[in-house]
RNA sequence: AGGACUAUAGCUCAGUUGGUUAGAGCACUACCUUGACAUGGUAGGGGUCGGCAGUUCGAAUCUGCCUAGUCCUACCA
């Protein structure tokens, strides 16, 4: 092996090697598992995010591939419809000074799937990077074929169903990418704003009780004033009572509206009168339909004034119940131009009462990042009630699992109240909607226009046109555990593989995926009984990885890191061009240039796949999110180093030796049976730990495992044996065998973690071991062997152990050089204390460095510095050399703790409710502890009196 | 407004059903280039577990209140 462990020697080859022999393809054996990839945007790239779901993924998958599992890992990319549309769309204008209007529909789709040609393979490179052992044979993207009939499928069903329908309905709309979008895109920002309180004039000369011939209504949003319908008051409200149903005369278009009765008015908030735009508001839209007022939209599809509004009746009706005409003067005018000019308008008329600062939420586009315009549009929507039930008793009756748990509340809450999914999005990049109309607006649903034309007897004299929307992204998503597996074919993929083990995504999408995935499975998937499938048994919610201040990682904060970077390494004049070019907003690279030289004064380092993924898997805990912390990915770098190391060790022993392969007799050595005793109880462990979701605890048992008792300990007790003359060739076989084999147990264990450093190794280490295949991949995951487990042999070694860092201990206190061999004496111990010396004292003399070793039993001993292990003595001579002060010092210490805790366990077996109460074996283990605790503190006494006489 | 989560060593985090002297990594101190590894070894310092009450023989752990922070949902005409 080389000296030094490279990662980037041997991860990139070792992945090309496994895709190449096809090792991630299922293996066609054994019982079914499967995950399915979140899909991410085909013209992205991977942020840490990603890395940190894609390596639980990979974890999971290589641990159950292990385990004979027949295993797919799904691999796909999303269309990213918005998203998607809007890179391109940049670019275009970037570079050509074009918008998509000016090519035309299809030639700017043709642009998209060049730019997806193009940058697609950015995603595939990088989960290559990360060791992903997807199957790629059957890389799947939602806009491909099969998704484009399991899409066209889903969408021509529910609408027979009547679970999706079109109407003219209020929806979010996006003025500035012209489009409609969900509830869910829309994100609600607090913003400063105004509030205006306008009065608007009676009708008819009437008064209010007050004798004001006029009402005045608050409102934030000045300009909508030009599409009310009427004012609504509460019908108890005793101020307005007697005008409901009375007129009020709409100042500027001195439209004739009515004074309603609802309960939306509040008679405690405001003047208790509220101006209703039912065009216009989602509540007001509300209160329109219960009182029966027309809708008027003045709003174009920029949010700016219309010339002439539309009207419509309160079922969207094209109506003339009112005039639709709009002052000229605003007739194109941007809505906030609109708002100061309607104000300044109204104050003109000495109508605005007052104007007060107000603080406001406003809707924002998550993409657009403007302001949302609620407009009347035509759109399509999905009856999302009736699939929610059956979605909801899923999660109820525990057929699906929320890792942690507390995510099913938060998906509850959301389903139990869920509104109706506006699907169709005014764009051109994504699945088109598979709906026809003919000149006199009838809609005609189906898979193909022949289809349509066929079913409703339509020859082709009749011109047909194709809806010009495309459904929302995740319509298509949400059919991504069947849709991957070649639904709405009955495949024998589908069959095998569906329903999927676990999906592994982050909070942030439960709404927008997680949901409608189990909605839309629900209802297409049944197993053979009719029953609904779930699309998986357990989400995986992770937590979002911040930067190492807990923000959020963006790129307009410029502290977005790229796991490649991680991996690879970086100069730090190339992160920082990286982070500051092709900025949105240039003017903020300076401070992100500034920022990214303090951060990373020397660049970063390569670390190495390996090194990364068990960083990610450490920091792991579930639900929570992630500090992204450097130092935490140099430790685990250095761990693998370490690892690479005691291969290296081990080899170098082992390598042309007869190491067991061949049944030949050997003998075990004490450390030989501890560590194959604790290499059992490790397999037990992480085995729990890996079902438990817990892989921040399974790495953190294999780092230990590895580093702090092979390593530290094992190796160590190996060498005295190897080394020695005395050892006979049975032993030095045993400890061979077990150097190799525990080595070989260990790497398995690490393989889903840190896959390529373990395949290396194990390439060398497995014949050694009597092992063969062409890959660790494909061997099995390690199981516990409790008759393996040695019990004398784990309590001999603690023994052991508490020795041996006793006398370091001395050492080190007493600043006794490490070079220098030193003699030992153990006193006062029991016949199982003498029993461990004889067997063990070759072990001690050896990792302890002692010149001899000599069993004092009840003897006096000569001067010297003193540790305890239980109740045996550990004493180092001192002739002379110990230094009285200090050692006077210490005892007192010592003396002091012991006291103190004789004083706690005094008090506590004192108490007669703690010993009635307490359950026996925590009773007698205190006890024991006071035993212990006061012969230590005899001891001390002793030492002292004695130290004392010099 | 409702809800969830978080608060443990200087930093990033573990701490299973209440029963430890509260742990790890990094950072820090001292010593050590010993034939696997200085990306290392050995020893060590550092925490009244956000605060206040309560339940209990016993609380980092359970309950309530408070403080600080993060997030979600709804709404504020």
């Amino acid at each position: 092996m080389e000296k030094t462990y490279q990662p980037s020697e041997i991860e990139q080859s070792w992945y090309q090697t496994w895709e190449k022999n096809g090792y991630f393809k299922p293996s066609n054996e054994g019982p079914s598992y499967s995950i399915m990839i979140p899909p991410p945007n085909v013209t992205g790239s991977l942020h840490m995010g990603h890395a940190f779901q894609d390596s639980i993924m990979d974890a999971l998958t290589r641990y159950h591939r292990m385990k004979g599992h027949n295993t797919l890992w799904q691999v796909g990319t999303d269309h990213a419809g918005i998203a998607t549309q809007m890179v391109v769309e940049r670019k275009l204008a970037a570079e050509e000074g074009k918008t998509r209007h000016d090519l035309g529909r299809e030639a700017f789709l043709d642009k998209i799937w060049e730019w997806k040609e193009e940058s697609g393979d950015t995603i595939t490179r990088q989960l290559r990077r990360l060791g992903a052992s997807v199957d790629w044979e059957h890389e799947r993207f939602t806009m491909d074929d099969g998704f484009y009939k399991a899409v066209q499928e889903v969408f021509v069903r529910l609408y027979k169903d009547d679970l999706i329908y079109r109407g003219k309905r209020l929806v979010n709309w996006d003025p500035k990418l012209h489009t409609a979008i969900s509830d869910l895109e829309v994100e609600n920002k607090d913003k400063k704003g105004h509030m205006w309180h306008f009065r608007y004039p009676l009708a008819n000369g009437l008064l209010t009780s007050e004798g004001k011939n006029y009402i005045v209504v608050a409102t934030t949003r000045p300009e909508t004033m030009l599409g009310d319908t009427g004012v609504a008051v509460n019908a108890k409200d005793p101020r307005y009572q007697d005008l409901i149903g009375k007129n009020i005369v709409l100042p500027i278009v001195n439209r004739l509206i009515p004074i309603v009765a609802d309960d939306h008015a509040d008679m405690e908030k405001g003047t208790g009168c509220v101006k209703i735009t039912p065009a216009h508001d989602f509540n007001d839209n509300l209160v329109g339909k219960r009182c029966n007022l027309a809708m008027i939209n003045i709003f174009d599809k920029n949010a700016a004034i219309l010339a002439e509004a539309e009207v419509y009746d309160v079922n969207g009706n094209p109506s003339d119940a009112f005039d639709a005409a709009l002052p000229k003067e605003f007739a194109g005018m941007d809505r906030f131009d609109a708002r100061k000019a309607i104000v300044s308008e109204l104050d003109e008329m000495g109508l605005l009462e007052e104007v007060k600062e107000h603080d406001l939420v406003a809707p924002y586009g998550d993409r657009s990042g403007v302001v949302i315009e609620p407009l009347l549009t035509d759109q399509w929507f999905v009856r999302a009630g009736p699939l929610a039930d059956p979605a909801i008793k899923a999660v109820e009756d525990g057929e699906i699992q929320f890792v942690p748990k507390q995510y099913e509340n938060m998906y509850f809450s959301w389903m139990r109240d869920i509104q109706d999914w506006c699907i169709s999005r005014q764009l051109w990049w994504g699945h088109r909607i598979p709906a026809w109309y003919d000149a006199e607006g009838n809609i005609y649903v189906g898979r193909t226009e022949a289809e349509v034309r066929k079913e409703n007897n339509i020859d082709d004299s009749v011109s047909l046109k194709q809806d010009d929307d495309v459904l929302d992204t995740w319509f298509s998503s949400a059919l991504w555990t069947f849709g991957t597996l070649g639904w709405p074919e009955a495949t024998e993929r589908l069959k095998t593989f569906h329903p999927t083990d676990v999906l592994v995504t982050g909070f942030d999408i439960i709404f927008f995926w997680v949901a409608r995935m189990i909605m839309m499975t629900m209802h297409f998937m049944k197993d053979e009984d009719g029953k609904p499938q779930v699309p998986f048994k357990y989400v995986y919610v992770t937590g979002l990885i911040r930067d190492e201040n807990g923000d959020k990682m963006s790129k307009s904060k410029g502290n977005v890191l790229d796991p490649l970077d991680m991996i690879d390494g970086i100069e730090l004049e190339t992160l920082v061009e990286k982070r500051t070019g092709n900025m949105m907003q240039p003017q903020l690279a300076e401070k992100i240039a500034k920022r990214t030289r303090k951060a990373f004064s020397e660049g970063i380092s390569a670390h190495g796949t390996d090194a990364l993924r068990f960083t990610l898997f450490s920091l792991a805990s579930t639900g929570r999110d992630i500090n992204w912390d450097m130092k935490r990915l140099e430790g685990y770098r250095n761990f693998c180093n370490k690892i690479w190391n005691a291969a290296r060790y081990v080899l170098m022993n082992t390598e042309d030796q007869n190491c067991g392969q061949n049944d030949e007799a050997f003998e075990l050595s004490l450390a030989d049976k501890w560590i194959i005793s604790r290499l059992q109880q490790t397999e037990a462990a992480i085995e729990k730990q890996i079902t438990d979701f817990r892989l921040d605890l399974a790495s953190q048992t294999l780092y230990d495992f590895i580093w702090n008792e092979y390593c530290d300990w094992y190796l160590e007790l190996s060498k005295p044996i190897l080394t020695s003359e005395q050892s006979s060739d049975a032993l030095k076989l045993g400890t061979r065998r077990t150097l190799v084999r525990v080595l070989e147990t260990v790497l398995r264990l690490a393989h889903p973690f840190i896959p390529f450093i373990t395949e290396e190794i194990w390439q060398r280490v497995a014949p050694l071991a009597g092992k063969s295949g062409d890959t660790i991949m494909n061997q099995a995951y390690p199981v516990q062997d409790v008759s393996k487990i040695d019990e004398l042999a784990l309590g001999d070694v603690e023994w052991l152990k508490g020795v041996i860092l006793a006398i370091r201990n001395i050492r080190g206190e007493m600043d006794i050089s490490p070079a220098k061999a030193i003699p030992v004496f153990l006193r006062a111990g029991n016949a199982e204390d003498k029993r461990r010396f004889e067997d063990n004292a070759g072990f001690i003399s050896s990792l302890a460095k002692l010149e001899s070793m000599q069993w004092l039993g009840q003897q006096e001993a000569p001067m010297s510095a003193t540790q305890l292990v239980g109740g045996m003595e550990v004493l180092v001579p001192m002739a002379g050399l110990i230094n009285v002060e200090a050692e006077v010092a210490r005892l007192n210490k010592e003396l002091d703790k012991a006291a103190k805790e004789i004083g706690r366990l005094e008090g506590k077996l004192n108490n007669e409710k703690f010993v009635s109460n307490a359950p026996d074996d925590v009773v007698v283990k205190e006890k024991a502890k006071l035993s212990g605790a006061q012969s230590q503190q005899a001891k001390l006494k002793e030492q002292l009196a004695k130290i004392s006489e010099l």
